[in-house]
DNA sequence: ATTTGACTTCGAGTAAACTCTAACGAATAT
DNA sequence: ATATTCGTTAGAGTTTACTCGAAGTCAAAT
């Protein structure tokens, strides 16, 4: 049982985002006898989860629809599991962009490196 | 030497976007008689490494800074070099958490595919 | 001579994802 | 009893990175 900003904390975001997030319909939290909300275990699991997808470049809308067709229950597991495959293949193109530049610039910062060292020789002759 | 929409094709980006990286001073190309954009081998070398920074998350504000430091000469190798190395660290956190994200989403997917087809044997019975 | 097509500028418009403001209510602290 | 703290809402504002539209120029094609 969480209050929105123990929820907030926890995960690292503010209460504005979570609020955003109730109204983007994807974790709306119970509300206690003052209206005020209410985040219990499942709501944390699915941010957490949610907060992941975002991580790696998921829109919120996709993680909308993926909410929705969750809520809607067993018949939508194997529209569930395409999105699932849709955005592994989107984080497996971003693995091999990444990778890529990363080899671009570690080597652009070995140069870097060796015209300084090379300089600052030049400079103690 | 090409024209905006020869290059803008051969980077795979729209002329409108190559116009808004001029604004932001990212690569300001030549001009012909006409007061035509002109873009040369170095113009579309730079783009190509801009677009690079850029699937890799590298925001257009640090992009141009980059630029900057590179106009401005030899003395500005140190700053440019530590720039590199940050968004290297930002790339290395960014393979972490897709490499995290990819491995959990293999396991759900994998899930998914053993529910699909538990269902589906259900059915034949 | 005029139409076509590609270019120009400047400024406005858009989409995504927050982020903040103002005005208010309830519970706790002094 | 009052001040503070934390919550609420609806709606407006912000940032980033484009993306588009309108009005105009210029050279080549018909």
């Amino acid at each position: 049982m969480y209050t929105i900003s123990e929820i907030a904390d926890l995960l690292g975001v503010s209460p504005h985002t979570l609020r955003y997030y109730e109204k983007e319909k994807i974790v709306v939290p119970d509300r206690d006898a003052n209206g005020n909300r209410v985040y219990r275990k499942e709501h944390f699991t699915w941010l957490r989860f949610v907060i992941q997808l975002k991580q790696t470049q998921m829109p919120i809308a996709k993680i909308r629809k993926y909410t929705e067709l969750y809520l809607e229950g067993d018949h939508t597991t194997t529209a569930r599991l395409a999105l699932l495959e849709e955005h592994q293949r989107a984080i497996q193109e971003q693995l091999h962009t990444l990778t890529a530049t990363e080899k671009m610039l570690s080597d652009k910062i070995e140069s870097y490196k060796q015209y300084i060292a090379r300089m600052k020789n030049k400079q103690l002759t």
